[in-house]
DNA sequence: AGGCGTATGACGAATACTCATAATATTGCG
DNA sequence: CGCAATATTATGAGTATTCGTCATACGCCT
């Protein structure tokens, strides 16, 4: 048995001719011919009487044509699930991201505003917070997928596909004495007030590792935890932020000049996903947004 | 698209690999992934996510199967119409009901008996289901009627008439501290753990409402999802659920206690039918047959 | 005869399956 | 650890079946 079949079935009730039913259905005579002959030979039922040579619908005919009519509203409800899927308008009914803190303010917005053009129909859920705490996220399923800085040392249940890199920079308010420097050492930064994040984060440690082998004593004016703060800190002329360039580009609407940090210390940014869980095509297509949007703040 | 791919995209969500879904349908592996491969051409969309070599459905996948379910049930029913037909008989009457899932181990065979006196040359279908999909079943006309709860917001095509009305109650074990109340409170619920159902629906809503007027932490043991695992849950002792009294009056056969749950919340319990659409007389008598049937659990 | 309808033979294109085999991940064993 | 054994999907090749068309035959009515 086929669709086709089912399609004739009613068309022919419908329209009462072979002929008509063809026409209706865009195929010659013939076919439309062939197709219930097929279908009175698959129920082994005589559904249409020849009477001469006309074709007359028998009770058993108009009985299987409601059935049939009720598959194929289901196979129109079917198909036009599979539109609303493909196009992300159903979909599943939230996708769910986790995004560093830094991210909240501009770059989320806009890649959002740029998701909703495509994917109007589509529930968002944000989750803004630490690299840890978005990895959690991940792994609990809480969230589709994370967008977070990774260091290899990743859990077993989460997959990783990079996206950026950033590499360390130096971050100080317009103007500052040190803007002068294509690039920014240690040795240049004896006596000035830095403002550093993550205590005892990786990068952290091999900062700190940097400056002793330099020689020159770190003067910390501010720790803090957020590459907000501390490239509003370093506007206000608090002193120099020492963060990845990934997150600098993020800032750079604030009065603020950023130069490359020698040696070169280099960041790895990349999307997290739980591992063998597939993804709903909205969330997958959040993370191509997603990647358009670093590609656009990187170049600009 | 093709009722053979449906059928695979059905047998591979059931059994998770292409070999074995091969084996229940009777053909061949290769048959079964090229089968797959068409319907995702078809559709443009990837069911299946490829991992190591192995099927991982995907969120589209489950919701397309849904809708595939339905399609093959029509076509089961098609089917066993013809094959009535052939054999002569004007088939058997047939009479397709939706009950909600706590119904399933003794109304609803309690109701069948009873209604199969009167009616033995009856067949009849039986859904158990949630609300929301009876509700779905009855939109589509798969199912003559179905008996939920209501709230209201019902879809245009859905007429209700109410059957019953329930109030909140506590079910907890047998011979349990909180039986020597007449009714319960959310004060004399303080501490104690809780077993309760569905997350966002607006009677959980009001519930949560309530425990945070009357100033009290509710300590959520156990959250489920359907009545009768809250009432097996409370016969082992591992809380006291709250419930509606008409679930908990088809569960008295346990070793529970019943109390009212006060303030007051009462639910709406009624059969719906598709509007516009006359039932059979046999349909209607099974409508009849409930509402007795409910009518001696409620006054027993 | 001419108009309107269905049925059918012949044939090419598309499809449905199978078999055999490749490619790849997992597992167990020495 | 390395290597075979196992389990899984994917694919090339080949065959049988089905789908649909064209042309044409046939029947009935006016």
């Amino acid at each position: 048995m086929n669709f086709r079949q089912l399609e004739v079935l009613r068309t022919l009730l419908a329209t009462g001719s072979t002929i008509a039913a063809a026409k209706t259905m865009g195929l010659s005579q013939s076919g439309v011919s062939r197709l219930l002959q097929q279908l009175e030979e698959d129920l082994s039922l005589t559904l249409f009487a020849r009477d001469k040579g006309r074709l007359i619908a028998t009770p058993e005919a108009m009985k299987l044509a409601e059935d049939a009519e009720h598959i194929l509203l289901g196979i129109d409800r079917f198909t036009n699930l599979a539109q609303d899927l493909r196009s992300g308008a159903v979909g599943p009914e939230v996708v769910r991201i986790g995004l560093p803190n830094s991210m909240s303010e501009t770059f989320a917005p806009a890649m959002l505003a740029d998701y909703a053009k495509d994917f109007p129909g589509v529930r968002i859920e944000t989750f803004f917070d630490t690299t840890v705490a978005i990895a959690r996220l991940v792994e609990q399923r809480i969230i589709d997928f994370g967008f977070l800085r990774y260091e290899g040392q990743l859990s077993a249940g989460i997959e990783m596909q990079p996206v950026a890199k950033g590499v360390s920079v130096c971050v100080m308010e317009k103007g500052h004495a040190l803007s002068e420097h294509e690039t920014v050492t240690p040795k240049e930064l004896r006596g000035v007030p830095l403002i550093l994040i993550g205590r005892r984060r990786p990068t952290r440690v091999m900062l700190d590792e940097i400056f002793r082998k330099a020689g020159v004593p770190q003067k910390v004016k501010i720790e803090t935890h957020s590459n907000s703060s501390a490239c509003a800190y370093a506007a206000y002329g608090l002193g120099v932020a020492i963060i990845s360039s990934f997150f600098a580009n993020l800032h750079r609407h604030l009065p603020i000049e950023i130069r490359p940090f020698s040696p070169h210390l280099t960041q790895d940014f990349g999307v997290a996903t739980a591992s063998g869980v597939p993804l709903s095509l909205a969330a997958q297509a959040m993370i191509d947004c997603l990647k358009r949007q670093v590609a656009a703040v990187h170049e600009a």
